[in-house]
DNA sequence: CCAATATTTCGAATATTCTAGAAATATGGT
DNA sequence: ACCATATTTCTAGAATATTCGAAATATTGG
């Protein structure tokens, strides 16, 4: 499966901290985005640091970018994450999980495999 | 902010492919669980390797086990997995975000934010 | 107690990630 | 051309993760 394998790159990106918290600025920006020098205000890493994560999250997907002159503005890209959901919920686990562990907020989700 | 540490560290865990395909079999394995010799076959690792993934799993909460006798039958815990997904669909994104993506089969998530 | 089975811990090699200063690049303004 | 701003690439040290054989531990049965 080679679904796994990108799933597996997306978690990974997500799964340091610094990285996580950089995700949430950029979705919390919404369409509009965030630029680099922003972010780094926000997050308080140093420029070079912030790079290199920001690098990360656009290597698996999950972050897009646009050059606007001297500024680069960065994006969640939304549908990388969905697809990283899409896995967790069919593939690998939430129908046959959440629906019966307590009922939080996830009832909701639709039953795909049997 | 703590949950942020919390769930990056369950993203993380779940970031490595075989321990995200250890984590597969056991959700698919339901209430039941999996031995570790019978994840073992199913993933193909030596045993002190599947047992350090395992106990990486084991240390974020995301697995639990069950000794009995000299098998020990590891169950995935819908708990913690449930808590990572809140904190990516309430905290970090998805309301904001998959509801207008793209309509595969996440509008039924509720909304919880402003 | 001894053997057999299931699993973990130890130890050590190798690989990867993280961090951040310094230098480089790119763009826009004057 | 030059300067200021925004950001990246280079580099390298420190920290962590990954892997797996060998030895250790635990449990059951004889």
């Amino acid at each position: 499966m080679k679904e796994l394998e990108a799933t597996a790159a997306c978690l990974e990106a997500l799964g340091n901290p610094t990285r996580l918290e950089i995700y949430r600025q950029l979705v919390r920006a919404g369409e509009e985005g965030k630029s680099v020098g922003t972010i780094q205000k926000a997050v308080g890493v140093p420029a070079s640091t912030l790079s290199h994560h920001l690098k990360h999250l656009e290597l698996v997907g999950l972050v897009e970018r646009r050059r606007a002159g001297t500024t680069h503005t960065c994006v969640a890209n939304y549908m990388t994450m969905d697809e990283v959901l899409g896995f967790l919920t069919e593939e690998c686990c939430a129908d046959s999980a959440l629906r019966r562990a307590h009922d939080h907020d996830h009832r909701a989700h639709k039953l795909k495999a049997g």
